[in-house]
DNA sequence: TTATAGTGGAACATCCATGTTCCATAAGGG
DNA sequence: CCCTTATGGAACATGGATGTTCCACTATAA
């Protein structure tokens, strides 16, 4: 390698480029470069400077979303506990990642790592997880884990977007999200 | 008024562009006037004819979308029944709007009728029904009629994305949509 | 068949996001 | 303090979507 290394002001300015386009894009995916710059304090021009074509941008936002997500996923422990207490989990540090998830829900392409998202198929660990669950008597097994993880997801947008739109605090959309979640995936009756 | 009648071919014309409109933009939206004239294989020189700027077609596009909407919650009798059983009736409506689900989800705003959505509100016709599902105890009392909207949409949008990635049927998406719809809005025991 | 309504293609102008270059200036490390 | 690094603005080129005009072609009705 010949320069792995980044000055510290470049590593801060690179990072509020690529926090700025997150926040941006979640809310407009078809958002300007020169909106994203602005969001980030930054001009234009450095903008291109770190990432000269917008593909370069997306391409450094799919590392950190994959980043943020598996992080998140390690933080929920999801080996531990019943298979629904262990996807609340999920569910709880997933809606910690904020406009990422408006992101991710509306151009999910943009992770969609080459592992798994092959026709039908859905996040290993998440898969495990409602297996476990599916056995444990904690979730329906009438539901497939492909169908769970579209429900957590689309589960999480539309906390999100409530939250933005409502007067409703952080604390509370969450607990609707988890109370929803929760019975969607429940075992009937 | 003056010429309040059209032409039976350019009715036809103007509605296989709406339809085309629907289904395209709905994918995408953010697709090309060109991707909508072929898709209703009509010339983009005849889209224009018909709606000039792109904004009136948005414009059209509003108007058919709320039509259609208001026929499936027509078609569901929201007044009749248990609270949770009208919410089924107008799941199963709404699921038949197709690519309309899309559109809508990603787009609200061309929707979004000025009666309701005024920051929290909701369509009062939903809006009854679910008060009359607290009361009959067949809707969790702690879910607001807006958060259940929520639920309701971002789940009718996840159930058609799943119809269009995976190999399941449409009769097997709706039920899944069902199922954990009502499990999400069902009183906690 | 003739006249009219409806259509589609080609060519053109325009706008806007994108990408590039250049330069003056500000910031930070030595 | 000085020199390198980093930045932002202005100006320009490019490409694609949009909107317009014009004309030839087709179908339909009289």
């Amino acid at each position: 390698m010949t320069d792995t290394q980044e000055s510290g002001t470049r590593t801060r300015t690179r990072q509020a480029i690529i926090d700025a386009a997150i926040e941006v894009l979640g809310q407009n995916p078809s958002a300007t470069l020169g909106e994203i710059a602005t969001a980030a304090n930054v001009g234009r021009t450095t903008l291109h400077r770190y990432f000269p074509e917008r593909s370069d941008l997306l391409t450094a936002l799919s590392a950190e979303g994959t980043t943020r997500l598996n992080r998140a996923a390690d933080n929920a422990r999801l080996d531990e506990g019943t298979g629904a207490d262990a996807l609340r989990r999920l569910c709880h540090e997933y809606f910690e990642l904020g406009s990422l998830l408006s992101l991710i829900f509306s151009e999910p392409q943009l992770i969609d790592d080459a592992d798994w998202s092959e026709q039908g198929a859905c996040d290993p660990g998440l898969s495990a997880l409602v297996e476990r669950g599916h056995h444990d008597g904690t979730i329906d097994p009438e539901l497939p884990a492909t169908w769970i993880q579209s429900v957590l997801w689309s589960q999480l947008y539309a906390g999100w977007s409530y939250l933005a739109d409502t007067r409703i605090s952080r604390h509370e959309a969450l607990r609707l999200v988890v109370r929803t979640l929760s019975g969607a995936i429940a075992p009937k009756s």
